[in-house]
DNA sequence: CCGTGCAGAACAAACGATTGTTCAACTGCG
DNA sequence: CGCAGTTGAACAATCGTTTGTTCTGCACGG
């Protein structure tokens, strides 16, 4: 005895409080059947054998009262959230930004749900820090979501290991540590010897390297590239050509600075910067030398983004796989998810590639 | 009359598979006492006495289980998720970067979540269009949210009403809609006049605006912004010194080109332009007309970011509060949530300031 | 004519927490 | 000594689903 459909108006013309929100047990009640009935016919159990008289009743009575099944109740019952955290650095550094389109691709695939939390940076707020591990620990350990994506390094070890030992579901990018399961990398030792490879085709001979702190795995494996570059090429490596500095604009620059300054006598001719943000910098400490690019020294940085056309040169850079790298670890937390053992991947299509622009050039005579 | 404190170790010894999480029942279990009590003390519930004694029982137990209160299961009860939703139309525009980081700090101060979702280009997948909008939907409809930040202009207005209708607590940021409770915005008139009050200031007269599609009250905002600056310096606005493109590098480049080619004869000395991506398209096309920034146009873009210091040349903007913006649209969800009324509101402080770099100067004699 | 089997659906027990209500013991007062 | 009041904690209902189990007819085969 199905009712009058202005029975839902009632409550919520009175107090706007009171939320008009139908649950399974309402549509039940309109269907005249039981909720069990009620969930197997929405979710199409096979399992269950239902009249299609019956089942036509009650996909009617879920339209007219605007049925959706809550979320947190089903969560509760099937210990899913179909969610899962991706922990970021930071949101501003545009490395990750295509990691993050990735990931969301891939999900929005799989019908799952993103949670994206920026790792506020401790400088922010001192007292932030603990706060914001005690958040993203909450999120994971409490049954938020059923797994974790970290991209990249700046994670804090610490949180990480943690989670691993609890057996969270976790997947790292860009990053392999001992004691976790799963990572999912783009071949970085590949993309950094395309990027010294172009500086030799050119004829570059003196060329040096700029890579990052904190020492990564995915730092070394890009000094490992421009490393075996050079010797490719028969050229041995000289360590005053070698410098590190943060991830970023500050730390590119007072990379190539120190570079810069060990011989005044004697400058390399071309520069490969492990990464976008640091080329900016390196950018201007080329300058601030009294140096032009590229007529004096060439610069190719790692990793690409729009950005990178609008410099002052604009940069020549290797483009890598990084959507397709968010795509797989979505892909690998979703299996790791699953119960399913997941092992460390790495993306080599689409391959690595140099997008020219115009930081490089050959070397002066 | 305390147990044995030895009891929890068989259980997790056993089975690696079986997830060693305690719920609330083994604490109890552990404590010797109900349910009902170990979540009083736990949450610090004045309702309730307890002896201390029982207390440090409980509090003993939970230490010792490692527990944490499943997310999911409080949620069911209370109904509460301290989760919201921010919704962005996509990541790489700078514009939202600061604006989410307002969000973030601001909901880390009050303990909630949040969950980032990019309302993903309709042009990525033509199926993707419909499946994303379930998506945002579902989000707050099954309750996994308790309500929603949709961050500038670009999400669907059906989307967005038909939330509203649905009583879904909900802020607009930058942006306000008919029928749409809440909502928080920057001066943007006063941010570009301020641009315009730049250019005056240099000794131009002739100055130009590119405005972005769609036509959202934002971009109306900002045009007339720009329109009563002039007026106060007695100018009169030329309808062919205004174009609008969309919100990008290429709309930049498109409005700034049709203003350029529309009457060669005569050309405005500067050009504000309405948001920082469509600057560099701005940069563009000034450059393709064969004319330098800034000694034949100056150009000044709305909202500020890093990048605009390393473009060519680097670009003089407004910058607008909208870390403040953000921290006010959270602080406004929550209270939608909490069932209170919120009204518009705008942010005025830290007031819109002019930073300057190179794209900027007098106008030729 | 009597099981047997199956379709179709109800029943009921979780999932993990919160919270209104009840209950037992003790205290203190008249 | 009896009773009210208070303290401290247990009891039990509930949030919205899912899912294993049970139940009721009915058709069919022997």
């Amino acid at each position: 005895m199905p009712r009058s459909t202005s029975a839902p108006q009632a409550a919520s013309s009175d107090l706007g409080e009171l939320s008009p929100v139908a649950t399974i047990k309402d549509v039940a009640k309109l269907a005249g059947v039981d909720t069990s009935t009620v969930s197997r016919v929405l979710r199409d159990d096979p399992q269950q054998a239902v009249r299609p008289e019956t089942r036509e009743r009650i996909k009617d009575a879920a339209r007219m009262l605007r049925y959706r099944p809550n979320a947190v109740g089903r969560s509760l019952r099937t210990r899913r959230t179909d969610t899962f955290a991706v922990v970021v650095p930071r949101l501003d550094n545009p490395g990750f930004i295509e990691v993050i389109q990735g990931i969301q691709i891939e999900a929005a695939r799989q019908g799952k749900l993103v949670m994206l939390v920026e790792r506020i940076a401790a400088a922010a707020e001192s007292t932030s820090s603990p706060r914001n591990q005690d958040l993203l620990a909450s999120l994971v350990l409490d049954g938020r979501v059923d797994g974790l994506i970290a991209a990249f390094a700046t994670i804090d070890d610490q949180l990480v290991t943690g989670l691993a030992e609890r057996q969270v579901p976790l997947v790292l990018v860009n990053r392999r540590m001992p004691g976790v399961r799963g990572s999912v990398a783009v071949d970085d030792e590949a993309g950094a010897a395309l990027a010294t490879q172009q500086l030799l085709d050119l004829g570059h001979r003196d060329i040096a390297f700029v890579g990052f702190e904190p020492e990564t795995d995915t730092s070394r494996r890009r000094e490992a590239g421009y490393r075996s570059a050079m010797e490719k090429a028969a050229l041995t490596v000289d360590p005053r050509r070698l410098a590190v500095g943060g991830p970023s604009k500050q730390g590119g620059a007072d990379a190539t600075e120190t570079i810069l300054r060990r011989d005044p006598g004697s400058r390399p001719t071309g520069i490969v910067v492990s990464n976008l943000l640091g080329a900016l910098g390196a950018l201007v400490s080329v300058r601030a030398a009294g140096l032009r690019v590229p007529e004096d020294v060439s610069i190719v940085a790692f990793n690409d983004h729009d950005l990178a056309e609008d410099t002052n040169p604009p940069l020549t850079t290797v483009r890598m796989p990084n959507i397709e790298m968010g795509r797989q670890a979505m892909g690998l937390i979703v299996q790791a998810a699953a119960g399913l053992e997941v092992g460390d991947m790495m993306v080599t299509e689409p391959a690595p590639h140099v997008v020219e622009r115009h930081s490089t050039a050959p070397p002066r005579s």
